[in-house]
DNA sequence: ACTAACTCAAACACCATTGTTTGACTTCGG
DNA sequence: CCGAAGTCAAACAATGGTGTTTGAGTTAGT
């Protein structure tokens, strides 16, 4: 090997199987993260179906991979809400924000929690910054500044309020108090009735 | 020492100063765990100015301590909340209760996810459902039932989401964007909110 | 004051993990 | 088909935790 790399340098042209395994290691890291924030390198292997010794021939140490994880999912997260319509009725905009969010967090699972304690915890909050809370962050507080939303709380506390219960809701089903089909239309309706908006048309049913 | 019982059994008449530093151990412990869920025992005897030893001549492992003071903790806990009063208007007895339990979630801090990592997972449900769950949920139970609260809604729902969160507020708190004197009326807004209740006359403002 | 109870530093065995090296083996690419 | 690139099992050192033993020292209780 040459310089246990992990990311795009010079131009180390990478050979056919080494660039394969090196998605199979990220992979692998992926889903054995999501599920146990403590997974050692030996799990990751496994899961990978590759010896330990290739993932330091591609990452320089346990670090060095996971925080190519986070950049990984961060990444396909920030694209797969850069889809999402956010114009038009604050409420529906809502809706569908929630509905891509849901998808994204339940690919990640516990990855969060490995990130926050292998990696320096700057790196996290620059990670997340770049691109994925901007744009919630700037959802909400266009949606307050309408009247849509509720100005009293902070877009700040609406988004951590956000994250929480999109996790509640995961650990909810975990716990089999909670139906999968049901979690997005939950989350839904909670955060409308902290936002102090009505549900639109065809969403949500009132309350008596 | 006979045999590091940890709790009473039959009566093997501790010494006194052997009683106060059990007392010492599990202070150190909730206060290191409550700080990092991983804190070794080294740790947690530096923090209690004891030997390492001694703590083994009271707890038989690591996890006996752990259960230990989460049981010590939710007692507290326990006793805290019963002096609540839930009764008459159900928006100034949520405020009461969010009050009780900010205070209390303040001391234990991340132990909670200390416990999840160090025991069966079953003590821990077992000993949050004694009582503390019980009251919660009963009260947003019969809150609903009197109409003063949204039904659309589980109380099992409910009350996760009442706990994360107070959770979030002490990460918020901790990051610098929540000031802690507004914590919990911030609390106590957005979980009204939630529950579809107007605010009680003399609490929080009411969006436009 | 005397004894039993208790504390504690040091050293021990043990285990899981990280990260490295070696040398044989397999596979890609030209 | 051949050489370079890549893989991998085994073994290694280093670290850091848990839990135990020992033996000498300290403290409580009577």
């Amino acid at each position: 090997m040459r310089a246990t790399t992990g990311s795009r340098e010079g131009a180390p042209q990478l050979r056919a199987d080494a660039r394969r395994n090196i998605e199979l290691i990220l992979a692998a890291a992926e889903a054995c993260l999501a599920r146990n924030p403590d997974a050692s390198m030996s799990d990751i292997a496994a899961e990978a179906g590759l010896g330990r010794v290739t993932i330091y021939g591609h990452f320089a140490s346990r670090q060095v991979l996971v925080e190519a994880v986070v950049r990984r999912v961060l990444a396909a997260a920030d694209a797969a809400l850069d889809e999402v319509d956010l114009s038009g009725d604050a409420a529906a905009a809502l809706e569908r924000l929630v509905d891509a969010t849901w998808r994204v967090t339940m690919r990640s699972g516990s990855l969060l929690v490995a990130a926050e304690k292998a990696l320096p915890a700057t790196v996290v909050r620059q990670a997340h910054a770049g691109g994925l809370e901007e744009r919630v962050r700037g959802f909400f507080t266009t949606a307050q500044a309408s009247g849509a939303f509720r100005s009293d709380l902070s877009a700040d506390w609406l988004m951590a309020i956000f994250h929480a219960i999109v996790h509640v809701a995961a650990n909810e089903i975990d716990a089999g108090r909670l139906d999968p089909d049901q979690a997005s239309s939950t989350i839904t309706s909670t955060m409308l009735a902290i936002l102090g908006a009505s549900p639109f048309p065809g969403g949500e049913a009132t309350p008596a």
